[in-house]
DNA sequence: GTAAAAATACCACTAAAGTAGTAGCTTGCT
DNA sequence: AGCAAGCTACTACTTTAGTGGTATTTTTAC
């Protein structure tokens, strides 16, 4: 087996000296560059060629999510695994569509992270075992959420957005330039679309599934 | 200068690795227990007797501030700094208030935060200069926020989570057993206390400052 | 034991929020 | 060209939310 060439994309860089450090005790593992930020991996990618991308999900400025995508758009054959503190559906279903070759979770034992790190190498789709309910909930089709979540229109999730900041329907029209009328119309179908029955629900949910746009 | 003895607690291994590796490179600091819980660590303080404790506050179970405030309560003498991803207000100055002697950040440069235990170390209250603002505001007694926030009344705590879950007020007297009018005037003091406008407000409020109980 | 704070409850009122239906206009897709 | 989807706007209506004030009972604190 040849050794495998591993990026390391975290903006907390504690994090990726504990990971450098886990992965130099690997054989048959070598972490080549380290990048802090998403915007720093796009640049050095190239120059890099990873086997393999372990990108941290929640960073400042461009997201994992982002990174990932854009990572794709280059057309970036590397496997990404993405490694996160969080369990959040939406995240993870997101992250799968994008074409993620696997979800780890910071607080698994080292080990199992080297593991799963092979795994994802050998071309299997890994992902943290405390994800697999999610995943199956997903496949039942129960989880309308993460699907719904794209559905949301530009205009909805700024109204959502300003709802998160305490908005009022007539600040919100104010701010948007639009009637309170018009704010309300999007305030009903974005809580249809999301099945949720009230601004409060809403504005839980935004914080909770990180809407940033 | 003798070594400092160090205890890690943080419930990420992956962290710890990171920050054993980086301590160990220092010839006066030395790593001579980790705990990854809040209740572990108060098992092993005792048996440890470290010079230092650093101290992850987002935690499962028992965070880092209750942990903080249990290790005083046994008579710990030893330097407690907190290790955070958040820049939290609240956090941060009921931290200090709690008796840490430092609270750094988990996105400083490494060498950063090895300086900061050595000052730490010497007595010295070390802070991430990302805070000094924050410190300053609440020096300046612009902060009501977090010296209210222990002003909110058991039963205003319980209504301000349950609008975090989206109750109308109506549902909410019904799950605490009281009436409509009565939730009303929680929330009417609830909001001013905090000085905030909306329940949606609120709501985000709680979110954000990890209202749990 | 008294005073203060908390919790309960009510009324009356204003202001928002949410629902339902209609409709004109624009943009993108086929 | 035609159709769907998104954005806009309006009316009319019901339901919640939020404000102000008063008042009783229970806890808590000193």
């Amino acid at each position: 087996m040849n050794i495998a060439s591993i990026m390391l994309v975290d903006d907390h860089p504690l994090l990726r000296k504990g990971l450098a450090q886990l992965i130099s005790l690997e054989d048959h593992l070598d972490v080549i560059c380290e990048a802090s930020s998403g915007e720093e991996a796009l640049q050095l990618v190239k120059g890099c060629r990873p086997d393999l991308i372990l990108l941290d999900l929640e960073m400042k400025g461009m997201n994992g999510l982002d990174t990932l995508s854009a990572l794709r758009n280059l057309n970036i054959k590397s496997k990404v695994v993405m490694l996160t503190v969080s369990d959040n559906e939406t995240d993870v279903l997101q992250a799968i569509k994008l074409g993620a070759d696997g979800y780890l979770l910071k607080d698994s034992e080292p080990e199992d992270i080297i593991d799963q790190l092979y795994k994802a190498l050998s071309g299997e789709l890994v992902l943290a075992p405390s994800l697999n309910r999610i995943i199956a909930r997903s496949i039942q089709g129960s989880t309308n959420i993460p699907s719904i979540f794209n559905q949301l229109t530009k205009r909805e999730m700024e109204v959502l957005k300003l709802i998160t900041q305490g908005g009022s329907n007539k600040t919100i029209g104010n701010i948007l330039s639009i009637t309170e009328a018009t704010v309300k119309v999007h305030v009903k179908s974005l809580l249809k679309k999301l099945n949720l029955r009230s601004r409060v629900e809403a504005a839980v949910w935004a914080i909770e599934n990180k809407v940033t746009l």
